[in-house]
DNA sequence: ACAATTCGGGAGCGATCGCTCCCGAATTGG
DNA sequence: CCAATTCGGGAGCGATCGCTCCCGAATTGT
């Protein structure tokens, strides 16, 4: 019964992610964020409360949008387990490009520059981390039901390097690194999962 | 012949570089880097301009330092190239644990938190990078000549996987994340250089 | 002894930091 | 229509930011 906002709290919290996602945590500044979401310091912490909270938010709008379309990506596919996850880290290394190369993965960024000093941070970045792992465990296991990896492979071991892998590639996005490297780096990892179990007669 | 420094230039370098590393560039103010070099304002700009200039003195020092002695290790030694490898990236994920365990590695810190943004920063982080891959280039080299790794191993595209585990490795090291799983991502690394080429007759 | 020079220490510069408060305007339910 | 409530906008809070300047003290070559 009052009077509502004349901006949209979501287009806000968009705009929030790209700025901290490029610029990180303490480099953006409370009136960049009011610029960028074109919204009165008032305005600002009348609804986020402040600057930490806001970024939480942004945490939080990451993980339910680029987060989860990479966890799609992974899960919905019904190809060949090593074509999927070649596709699937070839696109986390060019997904970030489109339109702002050199912006690695929000959750990476945090993670690095804030460590576990932030238990609030720490539990969403590790929460992160955690799908991405289990996605990798889901596709794996399917992939080994179907005959595509060998029987002896012990799956949670192959997660702990693709996964160490991913963030690898990640952080060289950020820094710039060729395409072409990565790509490498990824074909060798997928080449990892051992050979194609030979069809049984 | 003027009054010589009551303070050892080396020793701020170090403790700069700690801080720098510990907390990142940005989260790192004058006054604390004042407070921990116990050197006020004036003597500090005298001899290192300002912050900026600082900072890259700090990431000169980390190379000449910490990047050097990784490097050292990886090619002093002289036992197999599976081990050797795998004892150097356990050492990766374990040496910054020595007392102040998460602090990961400060040039993926640095690039990850300022991606290519500073010219100079990037030049220093790529360069520290560059020694990475070039010491691996040659181990990896010596234990094919060696025969310990197959013939028809392309050296330039392990170099990549490698390389990429590493970041990745100490990305989950400031992260916080267990060793045991670190060891298992390093183990299938090392397991992902191929089989040991059969004894020829 | 003597200038010359750089030192350590501290006050404090303007700018920006995260954040608060107050305002009139707008939109509500009764 | 009216009180209630929240809005957008802006001034400005105290604190801290990176940095500068000035000082007397200390150490130099001559």
């Amino acid at each position: 019964m009052a009077r509502p906002r004349q901006f949209d709290e979501k287009n806000a919290v968009t705009s929030a992610t790209e700025l901290f996602w490029r610029r990180g945590y303490h480099a953006t500044s409370v009136r960049d964020l009011g610029d960028e979401l074109k919204l009165t310091p008032s305005s600002l912490y009348r609804t986020f409360t402040d600057k930490h909270t806001l970024f939480l938010r942004a945490l939080d709008h990451y993980r339910a949008t680029e987060s989860a379309e990479a966890r799609q990506r992974l899960d919905a596919a019904d190809h060949p387990v090593r074509e999927v996850l070649r596709e699937w880290m070839l696109w986390l290394v060019t997904c970030p490009a489109d339109g702002a190369p050199g912006r690695g993965c929000f959750v990476v960024n945090t993670a690095t520059e804030l460590g576990t000093t932030d238990e609030e941070v720490r539990q969403r970045t590790e929460a992160a981390f955690e799908v991405t792992r289990q996605a990798l465990r889901s596709v794996l296991a399917e992939g080994r039901d179907r005959g595509e990896l060998s029987a002896g492979l012990d799956i949670d071991d192959a997660v702990e390097l693709l996964f160490t892998t991913v963030l690898g590639l990640r952080v060289r996005e950020r820094a710039g690194h060729d395409i072409e490297r990565l790509t490498t780096a990824i074909d060798l990892a997928v080449r990892a999962l051992g050979p194609t179990p030979a069809e049984p007669a």
